[in-house]
RNA sequence: CGGGGUGUAGCGCAGCCUGGUAGCGCAUCGGCUUUGGGAGCCGAGGGUCGGAGGUUCGAAUCCUCUCGCCCCGACCA
């Protein structure tokens, strides 16, 4: 490809709208630009790289056996009907009405379109396990898009889909898409890990998210420092509520009622009262899925997980305003468990403890030494919170866990019979009786790919992309294209590298070096060829990495033999 | 959808408070010089001041409405 003749527009000024280094590198290398909120288009050169993650992708779906189809992306709201989510998915589903007034969306996912290709075409269990696949442009109206295509609204997916007679091929299926991720983004480049998910509103039994970790990651990750185990905060569990003996209420004063006139936070009676957070209760008020309010108690200290939250308490699950807490339950900032009617659901960490600081129910009042069973009912003791760094490892005992940012690239799904129950999928079994098939459904987000794949590879001067999602392998710098001798000798290494396969650009433009040493750095081919110059006239050119490489001197007709030791020490 | 910010030349911004007919840097075009890390000088072109309405002799500036974009909270590949 010749930069002379290919649109790059790239930019000196970091962009004012950019909030991470890939949306920014993304702007700046003339990759994308922007047509509206969360929805791009994809340059030249930025589709080169959506292209190498694309066929990088396929190549190993294909190996693992999964077959390629394009599904429309427009489908009709009568799919959606069926399976329950036409109501139920919300304003993320991107609704339109043609002509004739039929309601359709554009699809934000298809597990519907699926199960209803499956349901007309597959009959026999003879045909199955079945794994379809496709590459597609999907749309989530998502409430804030930000982050450039890491969270557009518009954005290339692959999305698979398995379909299995029982729940062991299930497994093999999910495990067969599980191991060709971990290929997938190995071939990527990228540093990543799995970990156990959140099923959310998607449903399902077991899930497993890939991350690739970097500091701009919007999910935390929680792994051990000894054993495998790693999960999404959302999640994670820790060992730190097992063990160790229960506190005795006897040992403990009576309960009493003290007064702490405006203190409302945690952290106002902790330091009012002078005594350690943990022996504090905070007391959070939660609507179920039915309508019910609920008490919810945490540690002081501690954070809760809405995701656990929702488990627990039915997908409608919400946190009421503080006003509606006001009118309902009590004075916020002075809540407490003791005399409340409502449900009491209290996190596991308060299980084995006693002696509590509460809320008195009473504005400006709080309880303190406050015990189960002697001064309120043991309540059902749930785990409903987020865990901490340092907690020890629920699963190995012996290790801690960590945090880290991840941005979520995939995520694989066992999805069970929900929606091939509800959009009534059935294949003849080998007893002759019609079977509702397993569902599992694998995602990856290629266009997020390319984003997060910058996140980790990039420095100061531009992106340094690893090279099997490079735009090119190779760069060639032609100082000046108007000596004779030197854009020769450029062209012939040009034509030289495309016969062998190697993808190269040349900057043929008639631009000053500082522009070109710039461009360069930011489109970042893993390996440069400086041509002309100093070094041309002795005879040289000039090799140099982008991973922070000095130049090296080669005579040109070494260059190529140099070039492809280079690239093959790079794979 | 709530809360906040912003919209002026292709890009980044000043001007707005205190109304008087639009400016700076970069980019673009032409010329000369320069040529190992986003050149220098000279000259030129380019703006419905997001849109609509209003106040006023006069509006980028004040008022009302509206739209886009960005940021902070719930969704997700």
């Amino acid at each position: 490809m010749r930069f002379s003749r290919v649109l790059i527009p790239t930019v000196k000024e970091t962009p004012s709208e950019t909030q991470v280094i890939s949306h920014t590198l993304m702007i700046r290398s003339g990759l994308i630009r922007q047509l509206s909120a969360g929805i791009y288009t994809w340059l030249p050169i930025g589709l080169r790289v959506l292209r190498k993650v694309e066929n990088i992708v396929r190549e190993e779906m294909d190996a693992a056996g999964a077959q390629e189809v394009l599904m429309p992306a427009v489908q009709p709201s009568e799919l959606w009907r069926e399976s329950g989510r036409w109501d139920f998915y919300g304003k993320e589903l991107l609704r339109i009405t043609d002509r004739h007034n039929r309601a359709f969306c554009f699809g934000p996912t298809h597990e519907e379109v699926i199960a209803d290709l499956v349901r007309r075409e597959v009959r026999s269990y003879k045909e199955l396990p079945a794994n379809f696949y496709q590459i597609q442009t999907k749309f989530r109206d998502e409430i804030r898009p930000r982050f450039g295509v890491m969270r557009g609204r518009e954005f290339l997916m692959k999305d698979a889909y398995s379909f299995n007679l029982d729940q062991e091929s299930l497994d093999e299926s999910y495990q067969s898409m599980f191991d060709a991720y971990v290929k997938i983004f190995e071939r990527c480049g990228l540093r990543f890990r799995p970990v156990e998910a959140d099923t959310g509103t998607i449903g399902g039994a077991a899930s497993h998210e890939f991350h690739v970790l970097a500091e701009s990651g919007e999910d935390t990750i929680v792994s051990c420092s000894d054993c495998s185990y790693a999960a999404n905060l959302e999640k994670a569990v820790s060992g730190a509520a097992q063990g160790g003996e229960s506190l005795d209420a006897s040992t403990i004063p009576e309960m009493a009622r003290t007064e702490t006139p405006g203190q409302k936070s945690i952290d106002d009676v902790v330091a009012y009262l002078k005594i350690p957070v943990e022996k504090t209760i905070k007391t959070l008020v939660a609507v179920d899925g039915e309508g019910e309010w609920t008490l919810l108690l945490l540690r002081g200290d501690h954070e809760l997980n809405e995701a656990k939250a929702r488990v627990l308490l039915g997908d409608g699950f919400r946190i009421p305003t503080p006003e509606e807490v006001a009118e309902k339950v009590g004075p916020v900032g002075s809540l407490g468990p003791v005399g409340s009617e409502l449900t009491v659901l209290a996190d596991e960490m308060l299980e084995k403890s006693n002696g509590f600081v509460c809320g008195a129910n009473e504005e400006g009042w709080h309880l303190t030494n406050v015990c189960w069973d002697r001064d309120l009912p043991r309540p059902r003791f749930v785990d409903v919170r987020n865990v901490t760094v340092g907690e020890p490892c629920a699963h190995c005992g012996s290790g801690t866990l960590a945090m880290d940012r991840g941005i979520e690239v995939g995520h694989v799904f066992k999805l069970g019979d929900k929606y091939s129950r509800a959009m009534n999928v059935t294949v003849l079994g080998p007893d002759g009786r019609e079977t509702v098939p397993e569902m599992g459904c694998y995602g990856i987000g290629v266009s997020r790919v390319v984003a997060a794949a910058i996140e980790q590879n990039h420095d100061d001067n531009g992106i340094v992309w690893p090279l099997a999602i490079a735009p090119f392998s190779v760069e060639i710098l032609l100082l000046n294209p108007k000596d004779a001798n030197a854009s020769g000798i450029a062209e012939t290494l040009y034509s030289d590298l495309n016969s062998r396969g190697i993808e190269t650009i040349l900057d043929d433009r008639d631009e000053r070096m500082g522009v070109k040493f710039k461009d360069a750095d930011l489109l970042g081919a893993p390996l440069r060829v400086l041509v002309g110059g100093r070094s041309l006239k002795e005879g040289v050119l000039e090799l140099q990495t982008r991973k922070g490489g000095k130049a090296e001197r080669v005579p040109p007709q070494e260059i190529v033999a140099e070039l492809e030791q280079r690239l093959a020490a790079l794979r």
